[in-house]
DNA sequence: ACACTGACCACTG
DNA sequence: CCAGTGGCCAGTG
């Protein structure tokens, strides 16, 4: 049995509008727990298995492609990201905070 | 049941 | 900026 953190985060991971992204710890928190930031990443490599999940739009806290190497092939993740207009650099988004979308805060 | 790991985060020094 | 520590929950051997 899954817990529905699963289903919630997957949610949430849907509903980051394009051009946008978050944080594994901005779900967690928006889901009431900030340690379980760890379980955000380890349902996104559940969910990097449904299409219906953007999980390209889920960084670190610091905009930085923690993830990309669950992504097929090298440099997949960031092609996504800036076929979004998003900008990358060293595996990061260029003006993180500008582009940031928080689910507790715009999503209400 | 125990130990270790993980796409993390915050605090401290 | 880097290293260490604690927290959080679930899976695996």
């Amino acid at each position: 049995m899954k817990p529905n953190f699963f289903e919630d985060v997957y949610e949430v991971v849907k509903l980051i509008p394009p051009g946008r992204w978050t944080s594994y710890g901005a779900i967690a928190q928006y889901l009431g727990t900030r340690g379980s930031a760890r379980m955000v990443g380890w349902a996104m490599n559940n969910a990097h298995a449904l299409p219906e999940v953007p999980a390209h739009r889920v960084l670190n806290r610091h905009g930085q492609l923690t993830g990309k190497h669950h992504f097929g092939t090298s440099g997949q993740m960031q092609a996504l990201l800036e076929i979004e207009g998003l900008q990358i650099q060293e595996d990061r988004v260029v003006d993180a905070q500008m582009y940031y979308w928080d689910p507790g805060r715009e999503l209400i």
